[in-house]
RNA sequence: CGGGAUGUGGCGCAGCUUGGUAGCGCACUUCGUUCGGGACGAAGGGGCCGCAGGUUCGAAUCCUGUCAUCCCGACCA
């Protein structure tokens, strides 16, 4: 190709709407162009890399023995209502455009695809000798994210490969799910990026084991906490840890563990009153009133405990509400603080904010015109293991001094509500702590389970001739995010650096000053020789000054560049590695075998030799 | 959904306080000079100043409304 020809459109300032370096730097170098928030033009150089990016899925997928297929998108509702994830999909915090057709039926743009999957499993597997199978695909997903940014990270219209295994027992399933592990580490390695696994919460999807693929970077949005010994890594989302020891209660239970009432006004925040009764932030409990809303109407008020100084992890709260509601009450759609306007709108008195204390009594709901009349009671661990503690006492300006579970009369069950800290000690040796660092998540492989194959009833004959759901498992790889996660982790001042792999061309030539006739013909010979030596490589043949054609082959991030100049005449150019080093002399017929033999190797990506 | 900011040519911005129907840099077109790290000179094209009302002789500028985009938040009372 020659940039004459390519539409090449570079900007020489950072456009207004991006943040960060690889969103500027797509924009800036005209791969990418935006339409309408998250929604993106993936421009020829984008694609070339996408279509890259996809052959390498492609490869492992096929290598790992899947098969690839290409599903609607368009997706009738009905479907979605059999696996009971309509409802939690378009409204709440629904991430599903959804719409009707002239004859009024409902349908969502796919954002995932289990419900079409699983139907057309069950309707074309009907035995066990035809399992296990493993199909994926290539193609667009949609998605109406509450907030789209830095550009193909979280748009809302983006490339994805999602796979489904179907298997008919659940050692099948462990073996695939390892099989996936196994191709996306090659797949991250051979497109040149440094990728870590790390345990993760199923989300919205659901099911039981779930790993995650983080591409390691500072703009990444999740958080990852890790022991250094490697043997530990989790989405903080997920992650355990040993809490910190708390600092033991020295007055001790007081009044046989009702606590004594201390007057402590002003002192409506765990700091303040800390700081206000010399008290440790471990010797507190506090209380969070929370509201969730259910797919079938039902409004739970939640009393949720927590140690002082502790963090609600609200995806471990949502899991345990869906475990406890979905049966009955269908998906979560919301779980929000209780304001003070809440309460007045249920019709119910003001409740002392910043004093509360877990005995707080369900008599304070009774007359909620549409919530549940009583509270949900979750304890965490760490406010549960407390033998005496300091807590609101339902009054303000007051907390009680030496509290006890049985001194107030209550027998919390206790569950893992609380979020896991840098710094933490780890489960599996409490001599390592947890460090964070950040991740752009590319990839995310489950182990479903049964639950869209009992949902969906797609089921096959086992070898006792019995009908049983399918073991499921699904896989997904974020394309285009990865292609964007490649920039972010491969970039300097000047512009991007591709990983030979899935650069868009593998060599830029230039010829230094296009007016010289030498130049010229020596730069189109060696275009044409590395065309059929089969290297992607791209011509500068723009009659630009060449410090304009290096500025912008900087940008482009193109990994070789040939540039074509003065030593011409005497059959002699220079290659340049875009990472950086000094340029190297080359005698002109020397060129296409040494740049092949580099390609050859940089082609494997991070893979180790064989 | 809550908070903040911003909407002026393709991109980045000034002008708005103190109303007098638009300007700078980059990009684009033509000519000349230049030619190994985003050249210089000359000439040129392109904007109903987000949109709708209002105030005024007159609105990019003041007022009201509305839309859009970006950032922060949407767990700790």
């Amino acid at each position: 190709m020659r940039v004459s020809r390519l539409m090449l459109v570079t900007l020489r300032d950072d456009p207004a709407e991006a943040e960060i370096a690889s969103h500027k730097l797509l924009l800036r170098a005209g791969y990418i162009r935006r339409l309408s928030p998250g929604i993106y033009a993936y421009l020829p150089l984008m694609w070339r890399v996408l279509r890259k990016v996809a052959q390498v899925v492609r490869e492992e997928m096929d290598r790992a023995g899947a098969l690839e297929t290409l599903l609607p998108q368009l997706q009738p509702a009905d479907l979605w209502q059999r696996s009971g994830r309509w409802a939690g999909y378009t409204a709440g915090e629904g991430i599903m455009f959804h719409l009707e057709d002239r004859q009024g039926r409902e349908f969502g743009l796919g954002p995932t695809h289990e419900e079409v999957i699983t139907t057309l499993a069950g309707d074309l597997l009907r035995s066990y000798r035809q399992l296990p199978v493993n199909l994926y695909q290539i193609q667009t997903k949609f998605r109406d994210e509450i907030r789209p940014r830095f550009g193909l990270m979280r748009g809302r219209e983006f490339i994805m490969k999602d796979a489904y295994s179907f298997h008919a027992d659940e050692q099948s399933l462990q073996q695939a799910y390892a099989e996936m592990d196994g191709a996306y580490r090659r797949i991250f390695a051979r497109c040149g990026l440094r990728a870590v696994a790390v345990e993760a919460d199923s989300g919205a999807i659901g099911g039981s084991a779930s790993q995650e693929f983080m591409v390691t970077a500072e703009a990444g949005e999740d958080l990852i906490l890790a022991s250094s010994d490697g043997r530990y890594a989790a989405n903080q989302e997920r992650a355990i840890s040993l809490p910190p020891e708390a600092v033991p209660l020295a007055a001790g239970p007081l009044a046989s563990g009702a606590g004594e009432l201390l007057e402590t006004p002003d002192q409506a925040s765990i700091d303040s009153l800390c700081r206000g009764q010399g008290l440790d932030s471990t010797q507190v409990v506090k209380v969070l009133l929370q509201l969730a809303r259910f797919e079938s109407g039902l409004q739970q008020p939640l009393l949720l405990v927590l140690r002082g100084d502790q963090q609600l992890n609200t995806v471990k709260l949502a899991n345990g509400l869906n475990g406890r509601f979905a049966e009955r009450h269908g998906a979560l759609l919301a779980v929000e603080p209780l304001s003070p306007e809440a309460l007045e709108r249920q019709g119910l008195a003001p409740l002392p904010f910043g004093y509360l204390g877990p005995q707080l009594s369900d008599a304070v709901l009774a007359p909620a015109r549409d919530w549940q009349p009583h509270f949900l009671r979750l304890v965490d661990h760490t406010a549960a293991d407390l033998p005496c503690f300091v807590c609101g006492a339902n009054q303000p300006g007051a907390h009680l001094l030496g509290a006890s579970w049985s001194g107030l009369g209550l027998t919390p069950s206790a569950l893992d509500l609380r979020a896991a800290q840098p710094g933490d000690r780890c489960l599996h040796d409490p001599s390592q702590r947890l460090e964070a660092s950040r991740g752009i998540e590319v990839g995310h492989i489950f182990q479903l389970g049964r639950k869209y194959s009992t949902a969906m009833e797609a089921c096959f004959t086992t070898e006792a001739g019995s009908q049983e759901p399918f073991w499921m498992g699904c896989y997904g790889i974020g394309v285009s995010r990865l292609a964007q996660a490649a920039v972010e982790q491969h970039h300097d001042a000047h512009g991007i650096c591709w990983p030979l792999p899935i650069a868009p061309f593998e060599v830029l030539v230039v010829p230094a000053n296009g007016a010289d006739p030498v130049q010229g013909e020596l730069a189109e010979q060696l275009y044409a020789e590395l065309q059929h030596a089969g290297v992607d490589v791209l011509l500068d043949d723009r009659s630009e000054r060449a410090g304009v054609k290096f500025k912008d082959g900087d940008l482009l991030g193109i990994p070789w560049r040939v540039v074509v100049g003065r030593g011409a005449a005497a059959g002699r150019l220079e290659l340049v590695d875009r990472r950086g080093g000094d340029p190297q002399d080359l005698a002109a017929a020397e060129l296409v075998p040494h740049l092949v033999e580099c390609i050859g190797r940089q082609r494997q990506g991070l893979l180790p030799p064989c």
